[in-house]
RNA sequence: GCCGGAAUAGCUCAAUUGGUAGAGCAACUGACUUGUAAUCAGUAGGUUGUGGGUUCAAGUCCUAUUUCCGGCACCA
């Protein structure tokens, strides 16, 4: 998929689209004002004020047609530059425009306005010469949008649209963004019956179907292992917690909202625990440690339960209960640096391991304006952020930072993918946290005698394993690597009455080593068995028939491949389980 | 949560301006005994998400509600 913000002449052709849209919606709807209408990665939208008047179906189409006709006219896209003084003369019956003019500066940049036809807008530009240029354009999609970004505000409409310089790379465009809903992990699931939701259950509550859960396990004990080779502890902790607790680690007050609420029982209030830290801090605090002792690091595959906006919630990359790879490291402050610098190789490792080579480091910092959401301690935010830095900055990472992304507890580093479908997400996170070690009185016994506090990070390496399987669902397209594939290899018998002997054969014998396999013995046609085994994405597909039996061999089908190989059956469990064992990443 | 849209058989979808709810796949039964992406025939499957309302008549119109979808906001 195209990024039409990093393509210059991409970029000048949606911007100018932009207006041209805001036009047209002026033809339409005469009292229409407008906010701002910029470039994104997938295009471009506009922000509408229609007062009681919303966006519908229908006006997709009509506004297209009044675009196109606007197009023909082919008037020259002019630039203007004005004073402060003037713009906000001409704009001074429009409050969004006066909005924008009122936070400028003309020292620092002149004021510009650009004009075609009867219509003209406040923009910094650039644009295309004329609207001649803009032909090949579709308008994709509406919705509401709070003005200013803000849920407080008023609601505008938002139009998305995307604009090429010819037909093919806009129909290719489109197609890509038809392949792309394909992917949905959703989809996927739903399909491969990897997990459901039902409404007695109730929302954003997915469960895992057995396909789904061999997955989700065979995950967990990739990430246990790895992690219990680099000292990890692991430990399990109730999904229940005394909002005591909470109110301790600081949760309570800040995210409160964003918890199920409280259940009273026998006078004392307990909540569904929204994430781990002060399970493990109190396991940290079950002993006193010495310096020798450090670092500690404690994990858990975790259950957790947030309520979740109802809007928010997405399948499996986004639900009401999620299971964490979550992890807490209790350090000296010598030690800081080296374990964050280990948390960061584990995660890149285990990208290598899953071939995620498509992501964002962000480095999140708090909003010094901000008192309300974040740890008053200025000295300790300069620490800790200067910290992360340094090593970020020591390990080479191309990274970019963002305030007021962090933590109430500390800063973070937040590893961001994209997937196929939606909205960038975090896939990783290690945290730095100064305060709620101190929160929980957490000491350890130094060198010279003394208690002093142990710096926690938090971290997670899947994050959520739930996201972490909707993510390579998405990038996988379903077709996952043996080692995760819920049913690995499907022996499809030529006829039952011959064959089911030795098929049922192999079938043990694979099964002697752990392998996930299937017979499917059906009284049906090979051909109508080796499609639905093609459709279920199993990645080998065993046919046994005479030529097989006689010699001990079986003839395998690779998912998505014509070709068939033949083996001994030796050969064949020795390749698979070469395989499965070094996790490869693909069939 | 907010703005908009949708909901019909297990799944994917049909059903003119309101006028007898259908098809393919899956399931079940029978025949076929199969060499690499759908063998044939038959059977069964529905209070059209739920509750109200309008109408001689509602899948279709109105209304409330639930869930899902597209965005927005949120994401420790």
């Amino acid at each position: 998929m195209r990024n039409i913000k990093e393509d210059e002449r991409l970029s000048k052709l949606n911007h100018s689209c932009a207006h041209l849209l805001a036009q047209a919606v002026k033809h339409l709807y005469p009292n229409a004002k407008f906010w701002v209408g910029p470039v994104i990665e997938e295009g471009f939208y506009y922000d509408i004020d229609l007062d009681d008047e919303v966006i519908t179906e229908e006006d997709l189409p009509r506004l297209e047609k009044e675009m196109k006709k606007l197009s023909k006219d082919g008037k020259r896209i002019v630039r203007h530059e004005i004073s402060k003084k003037e713009a906000m003369e001409m704009f001074h019956d429009d409050p969004y425009k006066m909005d924008l003019i009122s936070r400028m500066d003309e020292e620092e940049a002149p004021i510009s306005c650009y004009t075609q036809g009867d219509f003209t807008d406040l923009c910094r530009g650039p644009h295309v010469e004329t609207v001649k240029e803009l032909k090949h354009f579709k308008l994709l999609k509406f919705s509401g949008a709070y003005w200013k970004g803000d849920a407080k505000n008023k609601m505008l409409q938002r139009i998305y649209g995307i604009c090429f310089d010819n037909e093919e790379d806009l129909e290719e465009h489109l197609k890509l963004l038809e392949e792309a809903k394909l992917r949905d992990h959703r989809k996927i699931g739903k399909e491969l019956e990897l997990f459901m939701t039902d409404d007695l259950v109730g929302r954003g509550l997915p469960m895992f179907l057995p396909n789904g859960y061999i997955i989700w396990q065979e995950l967990e004990n990739y990430i246990k292992e790895k992690e219990r080779k680099l000292g990890y502890l692991h430990v399990m902790t109730p999904c229940v917690g005394n909002v005591e607790l909470y109110k301790t680690s600081g949760h309570w007050e800040h995210y409160k909202d964003n918890m199920f609420p409280a259940m009273e029982v026998e006078g004392e209030s307990f909540v569904l625990r929204p994430m781990n830290c002060p399970h493990h801090m109190m396991i940290y605090a079950n002993k006193l440690h010495s310096y020798r002792d450090l670092p500690i690091r404690i994990g858990e595959i975790a259950h957790d339960f947030r309520y979740e906006a109802s809007g928010a919630l997405k399948g499996i990359e986004r639900g009401r209960h999620f299971c964490q790879n979550d992890a807490h490291l209790f350090v000296t402050p010598e030690q800081m640096k080296q374990e964050f610098k280990n948390v960061v190789d584990l995660i890149f490792a285990t990208y290598k391991d899953f071939d995620i080579t498509d992501y964002r480091c962000v480095l999140s910092l708090r909003d010094p304006e901000d008192k309300e959401k974040y740890h008053q301690d200025d000295e300790m935010w300069e620490k800790a952020e200067n910290g992360l830095r340094e090593v970020l900055n020591e390990l080479n990472i191309k990274y970019t930072e963002e305030i007021g992304e962090a933590a109430f507890y500390g800063p973070k580093l937040d590893v961001n993918v994209k997937p196929a479908i939606g909205n960038e997400y975090t896939l990783s996170t290690c945290q730095l946290d100064f305060c709620l070690p101190a929160k929980f009185d957490l000491k350890y016994v130094d060198k010279d005698g003394s208690k002093k506090t142990p710096i926690v990070l938090h971290r997670a390496i899947l994050g959520s394993l739930d996201r972490f399987m909707a993510y390579i669902l998405e990038e996988t397209k379903g077709v996952l690597p043996v080692w995760l594939a819920p049913t690995q290899v499907n022996i499809i018998p030529v006829n039952n009455e011959y064959h089911l002997e030795y098929a049922e054969e192999v079938k043990v014998f694979l099964e002697e080593c752990n392998i996930r396999v299937e017979l499917d013995a059906r009284e049906e046609k090979l051909g109508y068995r080796m499609r639905e085994s093609q459709t279920r994405k199993i990645p080998y597909n065993l046919i046994l028939g005479d030529k097989e039996k006689e010699e001990g061999f079986v003839s395998y089908r690779l998912h998505g491949s014509n070709e068939t190989t033949t083996l001994s059956k030796d050969e064949f469990r020795n390749m698979l389980l070469e395989k499965i064992s070094k996790k490869v990443k693909e069939l």
